[in-house]
RNA sequence: GGCGUGGUAGCCAAGAGGUUAGGCGGCGGUCUGCAAAAUCGCUCAGAUCGGUUCGAUUCCGAUCCACGCCU
């Protein structure tokens, strides 16, 4: 049976997830979930590539476009909502597609998360301390004497720094120690399939793509965009190629430059995914653009 | 044709007669509440030929090339 199961389409940005997603919806009676951490900003469409309008009205898809530019996205915050969409569509009786290359949101759904607690506001705080050099050299005094091995590990990662402090603060104890919980189980009944595609066919898409964009309305998208604040948000700020279309309406960069930009930033990204996917993700088969093999390792009992 | 300046890795770009320049890019890794983030590691030189020297990418000469100025 797969009264179930959940299907996962992962991969590496720009290389067709989405298309692979929507066909598996339709085959299977599906409905999607977005893993995307930038997919889901409401004022963000064209430059994070959110699915179409119509492809949006032919199969239901979640967690796109929900949030407002001022919210904080977060792994655990995600996860909660992944969970309810997923529930909701078991409820539809139809088949959950989690679809996107955010890989640690996608772990995290999959694996489950510690059971750890958070305090943004705290959070927050310590981040605000951190920015000036004095507060960093406080804090890392902090730190280092509340939880070395903290310290040690990360002393050159301000978050993973914060949040240690953060949960020892709340609960007195390392965050190395509350993280021992082993997270080898699947949540859900899961078949997985990581997209690969060789580099000359990525970067051709990922510059193909990124004309496309602009085309389409990236450039109009990011000047309103940043009229909302979209540089001083908690976490949209950090959506790729922004920043560079930004710098081309204010003449810093030529559209031919812009492209480039765009295209090597986007590269780089896609690179880091891969490296998530090989090796965060055992759960996943790596796979091409092939609908037929998705379908039928779906269907099949096991 | 003459004079001058310069030729350094895929690109940009320094200094020094012997010790890693650096940045970008490329590649590999890490990853538990901002992850399209953050972070670690690796990689690619000295235009060509000859000379000086224990040793030259660095000094000298020639050649080639580029740029500028002059005729």
């Amino acid at each position: 049976m797969t009264g179930n199961r959940i299907l996962v389409i992962a991969g590496a940005t720009a290389s067709g997830k989405s298309a692979l997603a929507l066909q598996a919806s339709e085959i299977l009676n599906g409905e999607i979930v977005s893993v995307d951490s930038m997919q889901l900003y409401r004022d963000l469409p064209i430059g994070t590539a959110q699915p179409s309008i119509a492809d949006r009205n032919a199969i239901a898809h979640h967690l796109t476009g929900i949030y407002e530019l001022s919210e904080r996205s977060e792994v655990f915050r995600f996860c909660q909502e992944a969970d309810a969409a997923i529930a909701g569509i078991f409820r539809r009786g139809k088949v959950p597609v989690l679809c996107g290359g955010t890989g640690l949101y996608l772990k995290a759904l999959l694996y489950g998360l510690d059971d750890l607690p958070g305090d943004r506001e705290l959070r927050a705080e310590l981040d605000a301390e951190y920015d000036s050099e004095a507060g960093e050299k406080l804090l890392h005094a902090r730190i280092s004497t509340l939880d070395p091995q903290a310290f040690a590990r990360w002393k050159m990662c301000r978050r993973r720094l914060i949040r240690a402090l953060e949960v020892f603060l709340l609960t007195g104890k390392s965050i190395i120690e509350l993280q021992q919980g082993k997270r080898q189980t699947l949540r859900y009944d899961t078949v997985s399939f990581v997209l690969e595609r060789d580099n000359s066919q990525l970067k051709e898409r990922i510059a193909a793509r990124a004309g496309k964009m602009l085309e389409n309305g990236w450039i109009e998208e990011t000047r309103a965009a940043v009229a909302k604040g979209l540089f001083s948000s908690p976490t949209a700020h950090q959506a790729l190629g922004y920043r560079q279309v930004n710098d081309f309406i204010n003449g810093r960069l030529t559209r031919e430059e812009l492209l480039q930009k765009i295209a090597t930033a986007t590269w780089q990204y896609a690179r880091r995914q891969r490296t998530w996917f090989r090796h965060q993700h055992p759960e996943a088969r790596i796979i091409g653009d092939d609908i037929r093999t998705i379908c039928r390792e779906f269907t099949a009992n096991r």
